[in-house]
RNA sequence: GUCCGGAUGGUGUAGUGGCCUAUCAUGAAGCCCUGUCGAGGCUUCGACCCGGGUUCGAAUCCCGGUCCGGGCGCCA
């Protein structure tokens, strides 16, 4: 606890020095780090100004940081006059310091306050705001996206990001675990992964380039390295004009790409990680779950599969829609599928006319592939497969897509000159947090959202 | 892209042709109050998305636009 042996002398930004080297951080404590038994010691506060309750011979100041709520205590008439001048006269949401001691108060929230001996404002804030970050009056979402920085100081939509956070620590410690190196491939590209989706272009100096849509040729051209386990936590683009509560044109995509092994590894590595995601948040995010009132379920693995076909039969079944064999599964049937089945699922076997060209089909029935998707009931949540890593059947799996190879050598190049057999897939981040959260929409597991129209902030 | 619904003070809302000089809450400004914890009391401030039309009269009905939410499509 070296934090409280820190000395103030002085309430001036940026010039509290730790023997001259380390700018400190001014604050001593966050306010859930303070307890009753902490009676009579000097704490330093910083935050926001979260609500001012003026009793008259008593006033409240509750300071808001990312910890929690602290309530300052000033005894109008005793207390210093040029204090009171300033608690009373500084704005909700203002940023100020505090310096006191701790009063072990069992009047007080928490069973503690603080009675101040200075209290400096570091930046005032303007009036009204843009929204109520207290949450005694709602706002809708395209209100709290336009003020997100001050949408985020409620602490329901911070707990998200905590939340994420400790989502992505989780799948990171997993892939270590697993002896997996985390890699960083180029968002700048030449061409299109896959075709199909639509690329954002941008101009690149004097030639057209594109925003990748997914590290997905990158990922396997370093298992021709020798790497052999690799994972990504990166950004993919869109272009796209969806509009629903689960796309977005920017996503945070989580891949990985495993050499010598198959689809039913990876997807044991996917249901691991999911699984382990879900564990460590429940085991370590206690405070941010019960204030978005969430119980976590740990999910049990190994998760259900089912073969596409399959799929395709449960939905006949039940009298809905029958699609053909071939057809991509539409939203109607998933959902179908969801509510039936209830938790995490793997649809596998599909038809390789629906798969991308680099996913593998069986040997012995190469109508179908080994390719796979992740399902929430509610959505899907990872894509992946084992990949062709045969040159030329990727070339023929290229054509019959009806693409130019050529277009594609960079990416066939490593495949000539020595290529294990591989799987991978990729998950996407704001979903899994999405459904794990039960946001509604997707815009809320997200910092700053790009979508059809919102460019800004 | 398409279908459905919506847009009222800073925020969240009530209001389906005249009773609207527009409701309530929150907020802001001011006053009172020594234990608040969504504090309380009193006073004041602040709004009908844009354009056109119907009508004696429009926040309210019609047309067009913009934006927002949801479904589908496309997609992860």
């Amino acid at each position: 606890m070296e934090r409280h042996d820190r000395s103030r002398t002085a309430f001036i930004p940026g010039v509290h020095l730790s023997k001259g080297e380390v700018p400190l951080i001014l604050r001593t404590h966050y306010s859930g780090e303070i307890s009753p038994d902490m009676d009579g010691s000097e704490v330093t506060l910083a935050g926001h100004v979260h609500e001012i309750r003026d009793l008259g011979g008593i006033c409240f100041l509750v300071l808001r940081d990312r910890e929690g709520l602290a309530q300052v205590t000033v005894l109008t008439k005793r207390a210093d006059k040029k204090l009171v001048e300033i608690v009373r006269g500084v704005s909700r949401e203002s940023v100020v310091l505090v310096r006191g001691k701790v009063k072990s108060e069992p009047k007080a929230p928490n069973g503690f306050e603080i009675i101040p001996e200075a209290v400096e404002v570091l930046s005032r804030a303007d009036s009204p705001l843009p929204l109520d970050p207290t949450g005694k009056v709602g706002a809708e979402l395209d209100t709290r996206l336009d003020a997100r920085f001050l949408d985020l100081r409620r602490p329901a939509s911070m707990a998200v990001f905590k939340i994420e956070s400790a989502v992505m620590r989780s799948l990171r410690n997993t892939f270590y675990e697993n002896g997996f190196i985390e890699v960083c491939t180029p968002k700048i590209v030449a061409t299109a992964t896959e075709g199909g989706t639509a690329l954002f272009p941008i101009s690149y100096f004097e030639r057209e380039a594109f925003l990748n849509q997914s590290p997905q040729l990158y990922k396997q051209m370093l298992m021709a390295t020798g790497l052999d386990r690799v994972f990504e936590i990166g950004p993919i683009f869109r272009a796209e004009e969806h509009d629903t509560r689960r796309h977005l044109n920017e996503a945070i995509s989580v891949d990985v790409e495993v050499s010598y092994a198959d689809h039913e590894d990876v997807m044991a590595l996917l249901e691991n990680a999911v699984a382990s995601a879900y564990r460590y948040v429940s085991e370590n995010c206690d405070r941010e779950l019960r204030i978005l009132g969430i119980e976590l379920d740990v999910p049990k693995t190994p998760f259900r599969r089912i073969t596409y076909t399959e799929a395709l039969e449960m939905a006949s079944e039940s009298g809905r829609r029958s699609m053909e064999w071939g057809d991509d599964i539409d939203t109607e049937t998933e959902h179908y599928l969801g509510s039936v089945i209830g938790e995490h699922y793997f649809l596998t076997d599909w038809p390789s006319s629906v798969k991308p060209y680099y996913t593998q089909p069986y040997d012995d029935k190469p109508e179908i592939c080994k390719g796979f998707d992740l399902m929430h009931p509610s959505m899907e949540l990872a894509s992946g497969a084992q990949r062709v890593h045969d040159y030329e059947l990727l070339v023929n799996r290229i054509r019959e897509k009806g693409l130019n190879p050529e277009s594609f050598e960079f990416y066939l190049k490593p495949f000539r000159y020595g290529m294990p057999p591989h799987a991978g897939w990729g998950l996407g981040l704001a979903r899994l947090v999405q459904t794990m959260l039960r946001l509604e929409n997707i815009r809320d597991a997200v910092l700053f959202p790009r979508d059809r129209r919102r460019l800004v902030p």
